[in-house]
DNA sequence: TTCCTTTTTTATCATTTGTTAATGGATGGG
DNA sequence: CCCATCCATTAACAAATGATAAAAAAGGAA
């Protein structure tokens, strides 16, 4: 299963997809469960095999604000990017009952700077990251809510008809009575 | 001048410095110029030594969209994090003369291979530039406009007054309009 | 300076989005 | 099963923002 995955962001040989794999191992999440939080001490890479996660925090009316979410077969925003000091910036939930490969940060830190393969591999989740970002920064500084509606309903098929719409719209920057508007519109 | 940037934003040995500074090489780009352009091969990694630049895309209609800004004595996104295939994904600007430190980025790269510290510098310059990533996001997805204006006045004091402000409510995800119409509120 | 261009502000009106509240439906715990 | 809670929708009104146009201000070049 994390073969299939890291092959389809930057392919390599075996050799190197082995020494990734060697260093994970599978764990499951129920529904509801936050398994990263934030200022808590982690120190894993992890690679959702199955469900849906998303990133959070809460806003100064301590209402928790959607940042990111990862499908299936994805990867959550690396260690380096979301951790200081060892503790976690971000919250990180499962929406669904999830799978996900954990593997130690470190570990595969020490493989990047060792294998090229591997380090181009982990570059290029950087890239996809920071790609994402970019990609909702510019939806937010221009589209209106409705085109980012459209824009999310095709980047997360299905999505909306199976997590809450707080966490949607959290996502879209609206509330969940504008998001509800939308969705009697026709788009 | 380079040397100074890097040790605020991570402290590090002489040596290491050196061994960063030694691959920098200072020019200059006026008011205006475009000097890492949307698809066009680049290679080098940036740090800005004096004066403003910021980067951007187009939107849908054309429009010029500010995604970042980047102050005296800051890093622009980390090559890897901007070019795919060795092509930028993004445009920088100045936005007035700047003075900047050139570096190649491979040749940085293999630097943070060799050396644990320069790692950690680079790690740490990833990180930042996530953190402001996120900050921004939740900003625009909690954060009424009149907010972000005060967010972005303390982020980047002074801006306000020396730059066109089209490029800063682009940023802000509002018309150059409602940003003249909030000007005029007390905040 | 004067002229010209660009930028910023102001005004008016339409549209979008937020706030509050009420309703009905779904879900989960006891 | 009942109850409490959360979720989704709808309504009515308020507030914020956008679109368009025009006026005022600022900046540059001759």
């Amino acid at each position: 299963m994390v073969d299939q995955l890291i092959q389809s962001i930057y392919p390599m040989t075996q050799k190197s997809l082995n020494q990734i794999v060697g260093l994970t191992r599978v764990i499951e999440y129920e529904k509801g469960s936050v398994f990263v939080k934030l200022h808590q001490v982690d120190s894993k890479e992890y690679f959702v095999l199955d469900g849906i996660c998303r990133s959070f925090l809460l806003n100064p009316e301590g209402e928790k604000v959607t940042i990111s979410f990862f499908a299936e077969n994805s990867i959550l925003s690396p260690f380096t990017t979301r951790t200081q000091n060892g503790r976690s910036s971000i919250n990180f939930e499962a929406l669904t009952a999830v799978k996900l490969g954990e593997m130690d940060a470190q570990a595969f830190e020490q493989l990047m700077v060792e294998n090229l393969e591997i380090r181009e591999f982990g570059n290029t989740v950087l890239r996809n990251e920071l790609r994402d970002k970019v990609e909702k920064e510019i939806g937010m500084a221009s589209l209106t809510a409705k085109e980012r509606l459209i824009n999310f309903r095709e980047k997360y098929p299905g999505l909306e008809n199976l997590i809450p719409h707080p966490t949607i719209s959290s996502y879209l920057g609206i509330t969940n009575i504008s998001l509800s508007r939308l969705r009697n519109k026709r788009l």
